[in-house]
DNA sequence: ATCTATATACCGTCCAGACGGTACAGTCCA
DNA sequence: TGGACTGTACCGTCTGGACGGTATATAGAT
């Protein structure tokens, strides 16, 4: 295998990195092939090499979106505290991110728009949000509820999606708290 | 003021219902001038007559936003069924949309990127929000469960915007159920 | 040991097409 | 007459992608 010419990580990934931090930070229209080189440290032939098409690219990330999304599903079913606390945790913005599904969700959601070229993109989060139920409801019995608290992890992604800063007079731990009191009464 | 050419709304009205549609539909990639000006059947001259550039015309979008966001808070206080009911059932896809807020919110969601051109956008959203949320806490009283019950309703609009099935096991309907139980026990 | 060949991992430039925007002459009612 | 458009032509910039080139490593033949 030949020397790496940059340092850090390999190059593909770097590229990745660089398109889902350009995709979560200046939408569709800021992670072009140049800016994405560039942000990767990486000539655009370079870029080109490993992902021989915009397309390709997509299916590159989308196919880091599935790998985490196992992952993450793991690590829900072995967490000490359970699934629903492992979810809660890091669907917080500021939270931990073990596997970086996160930041591969949320760009990914840039991508998905209601056109044949969103598709996949839809496919794949949709098959995330199903990993996420199937592994919540293992725990919490109760279908109604276990909807609920992906749908409320869902809601504190979609406030990160907009930037909005979580409004400062509730936190998200009493939320939390509430959400568990919840589970314990009903279970 | 002149007779209209074509049927319906005026010009004015039918760019921007265009501009949303083609944001829901293809994302901010597939509403260009052209496509827009096409889908609301207006020449490129004629939408630019109405909005100068498409900074004017996000700027059309986000005023009608808040237009619609202060007109859905209106109607959520007079609900005859109460603030709650009238949020959840507005915040499910398929459901009643009396101002079409829905589609204007969803439509802003797509220019809300991270960036300095998505500020506006995210600016509008957060102030929708908090509208709501204002609403919902005015009947409610419990700030977290007011909050819980935003956030459920903002996963669901997640869920449209992903294009998602809304998974059949559980119907929204149950959920609202849950959710109003919840409220009841608390007050 | 050396020469040749092939593969990997990139770099930098060029181009056709699409995009936002401009300009402007003409048209259709009220 | 003038407001509300239509239609066409055009321009500069940006974008995805094609392409040819380069540096290094490994393998086999002689």
């Amino acid at each position: 295998m030949a020397e790496r010419r940059n340092a850090g990580p390999p190059a593909r990934d770097r590229v990745l990195d660089a398109y889902e931090t350009l995709l979560i930070e200046q939408g569709p229209g800021g992670a072009t092939l140049d800016a994405v080189a560039a942000s990767a440290e990486v000539s655009k032939g370079g870029l080109l090499y490993h992902f021989s098409s915009k397309e390709s690219l997509v299916g590159g990330l989308l196919d880091r979106l599935r790998e985490r999304s196992a992952l993450d599903a793991e690590r829900m079913r072995s967490d000490p505290d359970g699934a629903v606390a492992y979810y809660l945790r890091t669907s917080v913005p500021g939270g931990e991110s073990p596997v970086g599904l996160t930041r591969t969700y949320l760009a990914a959601l840039r991508i998905a728009d209601g056109s044949a070229a969103g598709a996949p993109a839809r496919e794949a989060l949709a098959a995330v949000d199903a990993d996420g139920l199937a592994a919540l409801r293992e725990e919490v019995g109760d279908p109604v509820l276990s909807w609920l608290v992906q749908l409320v992890g869902d809601g504190l992604y979609l406030r990160t999606l907009t930037g909005a800063p979580l409004t400062g007079e509730v936190s998200p731990e009493e939320l939390h708290a509430r959400l568990r009191q919840l589970i314990a009464d009903r279970s």
